[in-house]
DNA sequence: CCATTTCGTTGGTGACACCAACGATATGAC
DNA sequence: GTCATATCGTTGGTGTCACCAACGAAATGG
């Protein structure tokens, strides 16, 4: 097998990117067999452990842009996993809120998502993962804290 | 600010990819302004390590898709950054050389992936750093050892 | 010699992240 | 109150990266 060129296997950047890629494979062929996307998963979630929210609050609590987050609802809502309703007291708004259909589907994205880690950090051991996750929360709340724009 | 769903914050997989999120933003903004994105980085990095090679070689050391390679190559030689010629031994085979002008374009790019490995790890102590990378690079190089195809 | 494999190429697809602009609405300063 | 400003949802784009199918040309192995 040929190597790959050392200035990129060294590099912190490369290594993020090279194992973002292996979580997309492994998560996306499973979501994709149940109907869903990362997108979903996230809107999902913050639902269930938020309550209902309107498009922007998702938005700004999944790191998604505000059409990206349009398309999400719409594709959910199309699925029954959610609904939107108008806010009464802000007409701006839409209020999005989870169904016990999608309830279910997020505990069973919860599920595969759960033996996608396993598989990911296989190498690792328990300790090792604990750093890993550690080093690499410190790094997101950073850049979190910090942001570009 | 809100929160991100503790589902997402706790695991490994939004870590990845919310880094990873990170690091294309800094090296996309970079690497645009000097007329390059990250495919050609690999190719002009793979070719200065390991000398003229085929779009094939080239595809499997950067872990790139045959089809990615081309459009790559072409590129780069529209910038005069490599050369392609046909392999007289197979002539199957194109021969991509980089030029003096591509090595210098691979410095110019090596400097600023620099400051970005200091932007992105910011946070993290040099100890910390090392940790990280050894982390990475264990989950990336058993994936690699271990692949879907 | 023929089946199989490899190589470059074309022309797609999908996920994710992002941007600009719009009308509708809410809010704050004055 | 009015008016500038900001926010919200929506539409319709863009770019990067990763990947797939299919093709003709060429090499290779049995």
């Amino acid at each position: 097998m040929e190597s790959t060129p050392s200035r990129l296997a060294t590099k912190a950047s490369w290594l993020v990117s090279q194992t973002a890629v292996h979580v997309r494979r492994l998560i996306g062929d499973e979501f994709a067999a149940a109907g869903s996307r990362g997108y979903h998963y996230r809107v999902l979630a913050a639902l269930q452990e938020f309550g209902p929210a309107s498009q922007a609050e998702l938005g700004r609590r999944c790191r998604m842009d505000r059409s990206d987050v349009v398309q999400a609802v719409t594709e959910l809502e199309r699925q029954s996993f959610v609904e939107r309703s108008a806010d009464p007291a802000d007409r701006r708004r839409n209020i999005v809120t989870i169904t016990g259909a999608g309830r279910q589907q997020l505990r069973r994205l919860d599920r595969t998502l759960d033996t996608v880690q396993d598989e990911l950090l296989a190498p690792l051991s328990t300790a090792e993962r604990q750093t890993l996750v550690a080093l690499l929360a410190k790094v997101v709340k950073h850049h979190g804290d910090t942001p570009t724009s």
